[in-house]
DNA sequence: AGCACGCCGACT
DNA sequence: GTCGGCGTGCTC
């Protein structure tokens, strides 16, 4: 019988379109028993034979070989080696996100160029007492003699403190370890991402009746059916935190993993607090704003089973976790679990997908389900369990909206009606606190002529320029551009006048307004440096700052119980904006910021303010009906055939010349078209938008096309195979190299 | 990506 | 005559 050849698939860890394919590679014989699928291997490429690093995805057996093909030539001594499941995870990610293998690859794989942290001990080793004294007497070089004192003493010590508190040269050491009085070890450290973190234990509290219920509901489903999710659908303030950690602690006592996820970096740190105080070092923090060593280290201590649970955003659903039992994911209906990079994931969808490959549960939680969620539970593909009250007894807040336009009438063209100046006067009597939202990113302070409509805009991206006070410039708030004010309107020559208000306006016309109280504000500007998101926060829960002023980053998660009162100053920002979901994410901003109000035992008050009182996403919000608001925006969604009654492809075109980005924007529809029709989609061909400029035409001096395809009859892996055939085989025919494509499967924004 | 090959201009 | 510019093409 002849014998088998084995051969190796890999995928070379180099970003490259060309590259982005299997090679063959022989395994040698001394490497067939230890080699395995998902292992990192060095191999010789091209015809220098550079070495580089590659990651086998499966192995072949074959009679014989057609070509002569090249042998590993090592494996890495790393334990990083992806599981069966990852490189499945892989597969099915290239294609459905239209990613690179290596894209995939590197969601699971750490980046292994930073070294362990090593620390080194002194051990002193004179031991018996006899002995040391001997030695202590004996003639010794000062700086010797006193080392061995200390360590004596202290027996051992990290090399570097012994050095500081001795005054010793390093030489002293080595001398010492050279004649064996001393030894030398080395300690591997874990750096520990934790330690600027207060831990304060905390315990189970007693479940509410609807806690229990809910609680069982979810138990009981998982029995029959482990493999449907579940949404949890609970009011701001009913609790889901602690079903999520009495839910992770069962699984805990089954000796399985959990991964929490959370929409954002900055909502990490409380989270973790509160599980590291009931769990203590079984959790781990997976994100980006970890060092790469300290990333590292978490993700050894994942990957080895010492953490059982994750909490991060979106990239920690790629924890390397063996034994996964539970996913839980926060505020499902935040647009952050969708990535903006290449692989264009939503972490909702890995998470589908690695619970089915690992037989793992998982559960939605969220105060305002996604649309396309609620609509699964409505169609049974979820199990939807509801928290109708809240965990400390209070009720929701009262909200009152404020019609500006009627304040405009009246006189007061402030941002701050007459309803809300009484509230937040007899809130601050009473000492409570209160939150003001803005949105600054829609609504900010821009250059603007009253006589013709002259708005200052940045002449690299279409955007209109946003005024800082402080630096007294213009910037652009893309590309970061700064102009100087101009004067005069320079198509008019007017004068011109400051719109609209920013964060900024807002914190200094609240000091003007409450002189004898702290305003502070939360926004990208205040929380740029690392750890001074965090600290406005302590302070403010401290009772340090009266007044917090902030854009969206405040409406997520904070629970205070002596916010009474929180202003929403201008509720139609998102609302106007040019996108499908603009209804849903102002009644999800809406609901979450007003959640932020009374969630002690005081009663919380929220002031709404708009100029469209009339709106259903403003009104239901203000009553906090969610179901009257999915119902009037589910019909919507299915008048138009917008998601969940189709899916989405959205594909962008860059380039510094306009002419080019138009060309191969409206060759790629006619091309995609044509596709379909060869396919037998003739009839469908209206699900091809026409293109056009983008939202923001141009950014950075590149202008941007979009084409929207918008699958209801055509099968959506068709359109995704459909754009990747224009995009790999036919490029060069219908785009000009000039041209950068992206591809967005599902996107988040449109336009 | 990285590297060799290749085909044209200014130099000891 | 050669040195070197970076356009083109290939890598199991």
């Amino acid at each position: 019988m002849k014998k088998e050849i084995l051969i190796a698939q890999v995928i070379l860890d180099h970003y490259h379109a060309k590259l982005d394919h299997l090679f063959d590679y022989l395994i040698p014989e001394y490497m067939q028993t230890l080699i395995q699928p998902g292992m990192r291997v060095t191999v010789p490429f091209g015809r220098n034979n550079r070495l580089t690093e590659a990651f086998v995805m499966t192995i072949k057996y074959r009679q014989k070989v057609d070509q002569p093909l090249k042998e590993l030539a090592h494996i890495s001594d790393d334990a990083y080696a992806m599981t069966a499941t990852q490189i499945e995870l892989v597969q099915w990610m290239k294609k459905s996100y239209l990613c690179r293998y290596i894209e995939g690859i590197r969601c699971f794989v750490p980046n292994n160029r930073t070294g362990k942290k090593r620390v080194l001990w002194v051990h002193c080793q004179l031991e018996s007492d006899e002995l040391a004294e001997q030695q202590m007497k004996m003639k010794r070089a000062p700086m010797q003699q006193k080392i061995l004192e200390v360590l004596h003493d202290i027996r051992h010590a990290p090399l570097a403190s012994l050095l500081k508190m001795t005054g010793a040269s390093n030489g002293a050491v080595k001398a010492l370890a050279a004649k064996g009085l001393i030894t030398i070890s080395e300690e591997i450290v874990r750096r520990n991402p934790f330690k600027d973190l207060l831990t304060t234990p905390y315990p189970e509290p007693i479940l509410t009746d609807y806690q229990e219920r809910a609680m069982l509901l979810i138990r009981g489903h998982w029995e029959k059916k482990p493999d449907t999710p579940v949404l949890l659908h609970g009011i701001t303030g009913s609790g889901k935190t602690e079903i999520y950690l009495q839910l992770i602690k069962s699984t805990l006592e089954q000796q399985r993993d959990s991964i929490l996820l959370v929409p954002e970096i900055a909502l990490t740190p409380q989270m973790v607090q509160r599980f590291r105080g009931r769990f203590g070092d079984q959790v781990a923090v997976l994100h980006s704003h970890l060092s790469e060593g300290e990333k590292l280290d978490e993700w050894g201590r994942i990957h080895r089973g010492e953490a059982k649970i994750v909490i991060g955003p979106r990239s920690a659903i790629f924890a390397p976790c063996q034994n996964l039992g539970i996913i839980i994911i926060d505020e499902e209906h935040e647009h952050t679990y969708k990535s903006e990079q290449a692989p264009r994931y939503h972490a909702t969808e890995i998470a589908r997908q690695r619970c089915r490959l690992e037989k793992a549960q998982l559960l939605l939680g969220s105060a305002t389900p996604s649309l396309e969620s609620y609509h699964e539970a409505e169609h049974q593909k979820l199990l939807l369990v509801e928290l109708k009250e809240r965990a400390a007894g209070g009720c929701l807040p009262q909200v009152e909206v404020v019609d500006l336009r009627r304040e405009a009438r009246e006189g007061n063209r402030t941002l701050f009606s007459r309803s809300l100046i009484a509230a937040l006067e007899h809130c601050l009597g009473k000492k409570h606190q209160a939150i003001l939202l803005l949105n600054r990113r829609a609504f900010a302070t821009l250059v603007m002529c009253p006589r013709c409509g002259y708005v200052a805009k940045c002449s690299q991206c279409d955007i209109s320029m946003k005024w800082h006070r402080k630096e007294q410039v213009l910037k652009c708030h893309y590309c970061g551009q700064k102009e100087s004010v101009p004067e005069n309107c320079p198509e008019c020559g007017e004068l011109v006048s400051f719109q609209g208000a920013g964060t900024q306006k807002v914190e200094e016309g609240l000091q003007s307004l409450f002189p004898h109280h702290v305003v502070a504000r939360m926004d990208q500007d205040v929380t740029r440096q690392k750890g001074s998101h965090q600290a406005i926060l302590e302070r403010f829960e401290a009772k340090k700052i009266d007044l917090l002023v902030g854009t969206q980053m405040i409406a997520k998660g904070l629970d205070f119980p002596n916010v009474t009162v929180v202003g929403i100053l201008l509720a139609d920002t998102s609302l106007n904006l040019p996108d499908f979901r603009a209804a849903e994410k102002t009644f999800q901003l809406m609901t979450q910021v007003a959640g932020r109000a009374g969630r002690g035992t005081q009663e919380g008050k929220v002031i709404l303010q708009t100029f469209q009182p009339d709106h259903y996403a403003v009104h239901l919000s203000a009553i906090q009906d969610y179901h009257r608001f999915y119902h009037e925006e589910i019909q919507i969604r299915q008048r138009f055939l917008y998601p969940p009654f189709s899916r989405l492809i959205q594909v962008t075109f860059w380039s510094e010349s306009e002419e080019a980005v138009a060309k191969a924007a409206y060759h790629s529809a006619a091309a995609i078209r044509f596709l379909l029709e060869k396919s037998g989609y003739g009839e469908h061909l209206e699900e091809v938008m026409e293109p056009g400029p983008a939202l923001i035409a141009k950014i950075e001096n590149r202008y941007r096309y979009t084409l929207l395809m918008k699958s209801v009859q055509i099968p959506y892996h068709i359109m995704r195979k459909t754009v990747k055939y224009l995009l790999m085989e036919g490029r060069d025919r219908y785009i000009s190299p000039m041209v950068t494509v992206t591809i967005d499967p599902d996107p988040r924004f449109v336009g």
